[in-house]
DNA sequence: GTGGTCTAGACCACG
DNA sequence: GTGGTCTAGACCACG
């Protein structure tokens, strides 16, 4: 279901995460959807329980999902869209850094926003 | 010498090495300039030695910087830049995941690459 | 009948014994009044039977209601009004720990009593 | 260092949250002051490290302790008071249903409110 | 069958 | 020595 990568340097509950809100954005995934079980994704995943757990609640937190007792976990509707300073200045850091580390490859202005934009493209679908 | 920041969910070392790749590119420190010793450097930040250290150890790996026994540790001439495959598709992840967030805090394509143009503009100086 | 939320944290037969105990506290349902039989209030709440079977025998339990064979359930006279010490210790745990929640949102003692005043008047009619 | 009941219905971690909770708003922790580390609160708590780990967590994310690398953890500067309109609407439902079992045991407005008075009293001090 | 809590214990990153 | 991540597995509440 979901291309997990143990090797990869960021946890894997960070990556069902991001996993699921790409599908949201994209509209793969879409309000009322059921999500497999924790037990069910973990399975699929060949990963531990906790894990999907992990990765549940801090959806559940950030309200792209909610838990209805006994019934499952589902997408919830999307979250009022708000601005959080501290996380945009977060952000803006992390971007920062993705600029340096392309310009070191020889990466000028141009083809860092040419980079950007592709992947604009292909997640955001303008209203 | 660097705003570092303890609180900071990035490691100091990290925090180390993106403030010294900014001030090689933005033509602030240049080649063959002299960085403090990991002591002097480790004092003034009031980090532990071992942090600068593993600091300089990964710029020296990188060819930023360059140790000369004996004398101390300098801005290396710029590396030969080249394109790492792997570590370009590692950015592009990290990239994708911002716009996420972003997207999630009602950005849109035009105003993501408004944001990632500020930052090339206040780093970059195109040659 | 009773605003069931199958997204509240609190589980279903908990809002279901609330709903009933509010009802009879504030002279909506009255000694002897038949409550809806299990699948009836399962029905229309659209919960698993289970649930209110659950409700219903807590709330027996506690001689809130009574159940009498082959006829239904109904509410029971107003029982004995005693004071159980450790659940009056509970619930002061539970007061106190609202009250912190209350004082981080800003609330001082003043607001703090106006709450549960407003909560009192409306729910508890004086003798 | 804190009471902690394992038979409380109330899980472990939520107990040592409320306490350390408290305890701020009591003036006992101040900003700055260190707590114990993970283990060796687990230790004096016989207790999971992965339970402590978990309190402090929540508590991190609601800003009322923050963890510095490699130091251990401190209690924040007071956070910004901010009224949630759907917390605020839970405590008051948790404050009714309290209300309610406190009016079943006998309770009257005045005693109620006399009993919350109590708690705040004890709790906040006025500035 | 669903998620929630907790344990015991491993291994890792950071300082 | 500090916290962070993950596993394997138990037990529980709820429906």
């Amino acid at each position: 279901m979901f291309p997990i990568d143990v090797r990869d340097v960021r946890p894997i509950y960070e990556q069902i995460i991001d996993q699921i809100k790409e599908q949201v954005i994209k509209g793969i995934l879409k309000p009322g959807d059921q999500l497999p079980s924790v037990r069910q994704l973990a399975g699929n995943l060949t990963v531990n329980a906790n894990t999907v757990t992990k990765a549940y609640q801090e959806l559940e937190r950030q309200r792209i999902i909610e838990t209805i007792r006994g019934r499952g976990t589902f997408i919830a509707v999307l979250p009022e869209k708000e601005v959080n300073k501290t996380k945009l200045e977060e952000i803006r850091k992390a971007l920062k850094g993705n600029c340096i580390e392309l310009h070191y490859m020889g990466f000028y202005k141009e083809q860092i926003l040419e980079e950007v934009s592709k992947i604009c493209e292909e997640l955001i679908k303008e209203d």
